[in-house]
DNA sequence: TTGCATGATTTTGT
DNA sequence: ACAAAATCATGCAA
């Protein structure tokens, strides 16, 4: 049981000499509530006055101590209904995401590069997402800022709100029973009431960030094409293997590595490439020649093909030394097929399910005539 | 403005 | 699950 304060009283007796209108329901306490009762209707001072009298009545520390035995019952039976609530779940969720944004935090001064693209690229990738990059952060930051002023003015009208109520019950503990605890009580009322406003802040930063990154980051709407680098890379690969081009999951990851881009957007590239060459080889003629001349240089240089350190990207179904031979030499394999004018054969075993439609696309390309019409020459192949 | 090139996604087949 | 095929949507040069 928590006495509340009482205030210096000076002088004990003191009381008021009113003489109470109507019948009195009983000696002193009826003439007390009847004052009480009248204090409403009274100017200010005339208030105070009677307040302080009040206050100081002999019969006050009796009442008062009804009041808080009769509150005390009271409260007790109201609190056992409504407890803290559990942690919320919902809020959680949009902490984290804010979080993962990087909208919790103030703001971070990173200079990091992107994510997929390798420091190994000595051809140097332009990001080429640069602009849409910096317009990007640019207007996450705006939403950062406004969140942030946003929560502190929240959090300052939380503060202030609180003190002014607590003050508020302080002050009203004079005159009523209050206690501690129910102040800590109202004030977790308060916290919980402006908590679920800023949820309500956080929900609608959450869309705003989720609607940027639709509008900026949606690799589909916003398409670049690849870097020089990159596509020289790939059609390398391409060309080079022209008879199974499948690059194995490790050899992706070198394509990405080294053009800059992602293991999934390698995997786009080949699944485009195969189709459209198929489709129409007569267009890819003189890009084939370009590159598969250039491997052929690259195969001189480096000497006998089939030594594994040469040419790190293995084709994935190269298990067999059938592969580990043609590596490199795979561009030899085309080239005495195209100067046969033969399909190429692999090994039976290199060749299997969705490879196998692969096999019959092989061209019987002709490089020795890179400048020749491929419309005259391979109309047949076209359809 | 238009048509083609190209990267990404979706659908379909195995 | 993976690849082919179809389709979508954008980039870009003429």
């Amino acid at each position: 049981m928590d006495a509340p304060p009482r205030p210096p009283c000076p002088a004990p007796p003191a009381v008021p000499r009113h003489p109470p209108p109507g019948p009195q329901p009983g000696p002193a306490t009826g003439d007390v509530l009847q004052q009480i009762m009248a204090i409403t209707d009274q100017s200010l001072d005339e208030a105070q006055a009677r307040k302080h009298a009040l206050n100081c009545h002999r019969m006050k520390p009796a009442l008062f101590s009804v009041l808080c035995e009769i509150k005390e019952k009271t409260v007790l039976s109201v609190r056992g209904i409504q407890e803290e609530d559990p942690p919320d779940a919902q809020l959680m969720r949009l902490d984290n995401m804010l979080l993962a944004e990087g909208v919790s935090r103030p703001e971070r001064r990173e200079r990091r590069g992107p994510v997929v693209a390798g420091t190994a690229t000595p051809g140097g990738c332009p990001n080429d997402n640069s602009i849409e990059h910096s317009d990007y952060r640019a207007k996450l930051s705006q939403i950062r800022q406004i969140y942030h002023s946003e929560l502190e003015k929240y959090e300052q009208a939380c503060r202030e709100f609180t003190t002014h109520v607590t003050n508020l019950l302080r002050e009203q503990s004079r005159m009523r029973p209050v206690s501690p605890k129910e102040i800590e009580r109202m004030v977790g009322i308060i916290h919980s009431k402006f908590s679920a406003i800023q949820m309500q802040l956080k929900q609608s930063t959450c869309e705003a960030v989720m609607t940027l990154r639709s509008r900026f980051l949606d690799a589909r709407r916003k398409r670049r094409n690849f870097s020089k680098q990159a596509t020289e890379v790939l059609n390398e690969y391409f060309y080079s293997h022209l008879s199974n081009p499948y690059p194995s999951e490790e050899a992706k990851e070198e394509l990405a590595r080294k053009g800059g881009i992602t293991v999934s957007q390698v995997s786009n590239w080949f699944g485009n490439k195969r189709i459209r060459y198929k489709k129409n080889m007569g267009k890819f003629q003189e890009e084939a020649s370009i590159y598969v001349s250039k491997t052929t240089v690259d195969v001189t240089k480096v000497g006998i093909p089939g030594h594994q350190a040469s040419c790190p990207l293995t084709p994935n179904s190269g298990s067999s030394g059938s592969f580990s031979l043609t590596s490199t030499g795979d561009a030899f394999v085309s080239l005495q097929a195209l100067a046969s004018d033969q399909p190429l054969k692999m090994g039976p075993s290199s060749q299997s399910q969705a490879r196998g439609s692969w096999q019959g696309a092989t061209p019987p390309l002709s490089i020795t005539s890179p400048a020749g019409d491929p419309g005259s020459t391979h109309s047949d192949a076209s359809n």
